[in-house]
DNA sequence: TGTACATCAGTGAACGCGCGTTCACTGATGTAC
DNA sequence: TGTACATCAGTGAACGCGCGTTCACTGATGTAC
């Protein structure tokens, strides 16, 4: 037999999944009623509480669940062969299969990252900005980007992770719809992060320049 | 005596304001009920009907609004005296200026940019693509951008416009606690314009280049 | 190993509440003559 | 200008429903001896 705690875990997971797949369908978080999550996890309403106070920490819990994701993700990446030219495109390519397999979360996060309540907004840029942090410290090795101060790196990484994050709805739209959604979206990406990795190569720290 | 239709118009002014300042102070609208707006505009619940189908019909409405200000909010700043020099820092105040005074209909468009249903999500963004194109309409005088094409020269105002939005919730949360919020935001912001803007001048369209 | 008791994840009935929506209405404003 | 009728924005009662939350419970799993 299964012990208690591995059981209640499968609970717990199943009210995690039941709220991620209801987001998945189009479904707003923000107005998912703890009852219907316990319905799709096959529980009764009040066994909810046995493990999670309300909807709100059932979010947080997700957005821990999406900090590991990222980890992975960023983990994965750094495995990959660090040639140095078309790092960004398969950047670009390791995080669309991601996303794609991960819909759900990703979903989850781009709803609730600026419309969540405020405790899931912080929550979510924290993750971002944690997420940044790490590609700053990756980033600053590059010969090219040695005149840029260490603020300003992790500006611009922050800068990068935003523009990321802001076009994955995009990517998530065209994968329930097309059939060869990747190339649209990863062309139109690889354009914007090159935008910003020109810049960032003529960067100089410390001073002003005008327009 | 006011004409009926004058005086309808003021109620559904009224019921769009109610709906506005339930989000300002830190609602969620896809929380927000009809009958919560009702009460706040001061009219009997029933009375919603005369003016919008549902909640989503009156969302959609204020982006009505939103694109009203977003076209004034571009005319003042062609306005502005055109010295090419500081150009960003003088936009970047406007705007700034612009979101503090039309808070409620900023933190709505925050909120619902990602957040919101399909329909409400899609009407945003086609007022920002709009606004994007008329800014690649004024961008595209610029001799430096001489060497991009058309097309990149939209996606690049798409980024421009897409990093002044993500960073709007910013601006919007430090207008509400602290004291000279406006300088670290703006200057955040214009050094990420800065790098789109570098990156631009020295854009060559058709060409790949790698990392 | 077997027994007696403790723990606690999940149950099911019950509650009061605010929700969206319907309906027939009222009375001020608008229109035709 | 005055009268008689039409329009329609706003009213107020009523509905059935799903909501979050409470409570005492059950019975399988865990623990002590």
């Amino acid at each position: 037999m299964m012990s208690r705690e591995a059981k209640k875990n499968l609970t717990r997971r199943a009210l995690m999944d039941a709220a991620l797949n209801l987001v998945g369908e189009g479904e707003n978080f923000a107005r998912i009623s703890l009852r219907e999550v316990a319905k799709n996890a096959g529980v009764v309403p009040t066994s909810f509480y046995r493990h999670f106070r309300d909807m709100e920490e059932l979010g947080l819990n997700i957005v821990d669940d999406l900090g590991m994701l990222l980890r992975k993700l960023m983990r994965s990446a750094r495995q990959a062969d660090n040639y140095l030219e078309d790092l960004t495109q398969k950047s670009i390519d390791t995080y669309a299969d991601f996303v794609v397999r991960h819909q759900n979360h990703f979903y989850f996060m781009c709803q609730c990252r600026t419309g969540g309540t405020p405790a899931l907004r912080n929550a979510i840029r924290q993750e971002l900005r944690f997420f940044a942090n790490e590609l700053a410290a990756d980033i600053c090795q590059q010969p090219s980007l040695a005149k840029v101060s260490q603020e300003d790196l992790e500006l611009i990484a922050q800068h990068i992770v935003a523009t990321v994050a802001e076009t994955t709805i995009d990517l998530l739209d065209l994968a329930g719809t097309q059939r060869n959604f990747r190339h649209d979206y990863t062309k139109q990406l690889q354009k914007k992060l090159r935008l910003i990795w020109l810049g960032a190569r003529v960067w100089r720290s410390h001073r002003q320049e005008n327009v």
